[in-house]
DNA sequence: ACCGTACTACGAGATTAGTCGAACTTCGAT
DNA sequence: ATCGAAGTTCGACTAATCTCGTAGTACGGT
């Protein structure tokens, strides 16, 4: 009990303000396949999803990994719900900052 | 004369068609700062500019790599003019294949 | 024919990325 | 209170990437 190591409101992992967010960092999140798959899953369950629900050909910590590349470039906000973290697009954000390059990407066949 | 190494109409270096093209290439090719430079610099010059004329903060074989990486990808057209190589944007194959993308990354302020 | 310009090719070095397993934390449920 | 499920953290390893300098090729002009 005692030392209750800190902030029980700021669960939050951080993310970064539109503002901070950098083309080339948006880039480079996007320009991986695991996370493109992570990211087409996304777009397609708009009310968010566990990072464990998007079945990936790797592991879990290697998703995790994965997971942060996307949030810490701003492409994905990510909220702790129980013992689950459910993440979702910031579509309005990249949209604002690159009109039409989520739905290009999105668009790719292949 | 005798053994003339081949194709003298295929000074062509290598690009992809369209066909060929993959998202995760193109993404890749655009998340690099320097490349980033070159391909602001070929938007605003639709007629194209040879690899030399961009000033970057780069070494020139390693400008040259940079221009096989989104010469490979499909990013750019390059053909041999005299010296130079003169090198385009591949919008019609970008907006094709991903519509918005290429607008949306060049709309980045940052 | 020679020289300079404009690149490319080839290692080599250093940095970054993607991957994993093992150990740890947190929450919810039994 | 204990357990399991869901994620994270922490090295470690490998592979890819960026960078350079040197050397080489190809073309155009003197």
């Amino acid at each position: 009990m005692d030392l209750m190591t800190s902030v029980p409101s700021d669960l939050a992992l951080p993310h970064p303000q539109r503002a901070e967010m950098r083309i080339e960092a948006v880039l480079h999140a996007l320009a991986d396949p695991v996370r493109l798959t992570i990211v087409r899953a996304l777009a397609r369950a708009p009310q968010g999803i566990s990072c464990g629900a998007v079945n990936l050909p790797v592991s879990k910590s290697t998703v995790t990994h994965h997971m942060r590349i996307l949030r810490e470039a701003g492409v994905i906000r990510t909220q702790p719900v129980g013992t689950s973290r459910i993440s979702t697009l910031r579509r309005d954000d990249l949209d604002a900052l690159y009109p039409g390059l989520l739905d290009g990407v999105l668009a790719a066949e292949r």
